[in-house]
RNA sequence: CGGGGUGUAGCUCAGCCUGGUAGAGUGCCUGCUUUGGGAGCAGGAUGUCGGAGGUUCGAAUCCUCUCACCCCGACCA
């Protein structure tokens, strides 16, 4: 992509709106605007970054074996009043009214409807176990968003929805999406811990939180130090007993400050670690909460109807634009992962105009293309070198290449890595071999 | 939902107290110079002063109402 062409609207000052750093750099990026409170538009290069955790996520999702479908934003009361849940929900639910006077709402998650889904079309014991998910907008209309895409009131989520017939069945549903969190967020370049979370009326330990350990986190958390140097296996095979993953991961201590039991620190001595942290994700157990108000049962083996036992597993993917940047950025910018990042390289033409930089600059910028590099060239004749290092800077970019008349004269290009700083000179065509490798 | 604050140019903000021709920086446009870490000079365009009502000869400024946004707290992916 030529910069000349793009929509990349960068602010040099902050808006007075933002507070956390993730929002800022977001605003300032040209990643996001604010339509309304809580409510944003995404920009080009937020949009790819959106998009590009979304497809992780899937891609995570779909290998642990759970199904995609999409379900509808707005839906109907009437299956939140089976469930009870319509008047629970409170002011946080925004309600609709259709022209025939229904009752309607923006889905805040969505149960009710995967539930409803799952009575109607499935029948029989032999069509369990599984596992239903959509990445998908909700809304809920919280009293105070803030903090940018990390506490919007419309916001993109994964949501799974796994269907059993016994808890032991639903505890494997729950080990497969545990893991598939764990492999998620490692591809994302994050370290995210689980945490055991308030499980509620269903009691157990089958409810975890995941969390992204940031200076500027939502939570306190308290961890053992070696819950931060576990690693996540690789190639798991999710047909297989993956207890002893999730036995390991959950071996250490744990806890946000809501649920941290200050008698443990003792014990734990210098072992503990004293952070802050974002939560991503969140997977719980719940039994027959639903199944058994909205009659979601099929027949099992025996001819006797059976309530299934239910999961609900979610994951922030918009908040994870800004937890990402929360724990990822420095005084001049953010630095995306390169798993996640809008473009993987910015070519940065210095001199555009000057005819030998300029072939230089776009021969690299057409063979990294062909070659399928996402790249984001600079190629504005209007800008100076500073204006346009320091663009790159903010908008993170894992690569800079910058391609001058003063290096072309003597035959390199200067690669920086926007994490380390460092730069090298090299080759044109080693600059290439590296970038394309 | 309780408490506080702010709405003036795309962005950051001054002006309001003490009513009298709407400003600065930055960004944007034009020209010249400059050109390896957010350039310099000169010129230029840009506003329902959040909205409605009121007071007044006259309102960005004073009064009333209202809307939006932000912050602290309680609540949440």
């Amino acid at each position: 992509m030529r910069l000349s062409r793009y929509f990349l609207p960068v602010l040099k000052e902050t808006p007075s709106e933002a507070q956390i750093v993730s929002h800022r750099l977001m605003l300032r990026a040209g990643l996001i605007r604010q339509h309304a409170a809580g409510i944003y538009n995404w920009l080009p290069i937020g949009y790819r970054v959106l998009r590009k955790i979304e497809q992780i996520v899937r891609e995570e999702q779909d290998r642990s074996g759970a199904i995609e479908i999409l379900m509808p934003t707005i839906q109907t009361a009437e299956v939140w009043k089976e469930s009870g849940r319509y008047d629970d929900y409170g002011k946080e639910m925004l309600r609709i009214v259709d022209r025939h006077d229904r009752d309607m709402l923006y889905g805040p998650t969505h149960e009710e409807v995967v539930t409803d889904i799952f009575r109607s079309m499935v029948k029989s014991y032999k069509d369990l176990p599984k596992n239903l998910y959509q990445i998908q907008w909700k809304f809920r209309d919280e009293v105070r968003p803030r903090f940018g895409v990390m506490r919007g009131r419309e916001f993109l989520m994964k949501d799974a929805y796994s269907f059993d017939l016994d808890e032991a069945s639903a505890r494997r549903a729950y080990n497969r999406m545990f893991v598939a969190y764990l492999n998620t967020f490692a591809r994302l370049g994050m370290k995210a811990i689980p945490m055991r979370a308030a499980t509620g009326p269903i009691g157990g330990n089958l409810s975890h939180e995941f969390l992204i350990l940031a200076e500027t986190g939502e939570s306190g958390v308290f961890v053992h130090k070696g819950m931060l140097e576990k690693t996540v296996p690789a190639n798991v095979d999710f047909d297989g007993d993956l207890q002893p993953i999730v036995d390991d991961w959950t071996s250490l201590y744990a806890a946000t400050d809501e649920m941290h039991d200050a008698s443990n620190e003792a014990e734990l001595g210098d072992n503990l670690v004293s952070a802050r942290g974002i939560e991503v994700g969140h997977i719980f157990y719940f039994g027959t909460k639903y199944s058994k108000p909205m009659g979601c049962k099929v027949v099992g083996a025996d001819g006797q109807d059976v309530e299934l036992h239910m999961g609900s597993y979610g994951i922030g993917v918009s908040r994870l634009v800004g937890a990402i940047i929360e724990a990822s950025h420095d005084d001049a910018g953010i630095i995306w992962p390169e798993s996640v990042a809008p473009f993987k390289v910015g070519l940065i033409n210095i001199k555009p105009g000057d005819a030998a930089t300029d072939a230089v600059a776009e021969d690299l910028y057409a063979k990294l293309e062909a070659a399928g590099v996402e790249v984001l060239y600079d190629d504005r004749a209007d800008e100076r070198a500073g204006a346009k290092f320091a663009t790159a800077d903010l908008i993170g970019l894992p690569w800079q290449l910058v391609v001058g008349p003063k290096g072309v004269a003597a035959g390199v290009v200067e690669l920086k890595n926007r994490r380390s700083g460092e730069k090298v000179e090299m080759s044109v065509e080693a600059a290439l071999a590296k970038l394309t490798a």
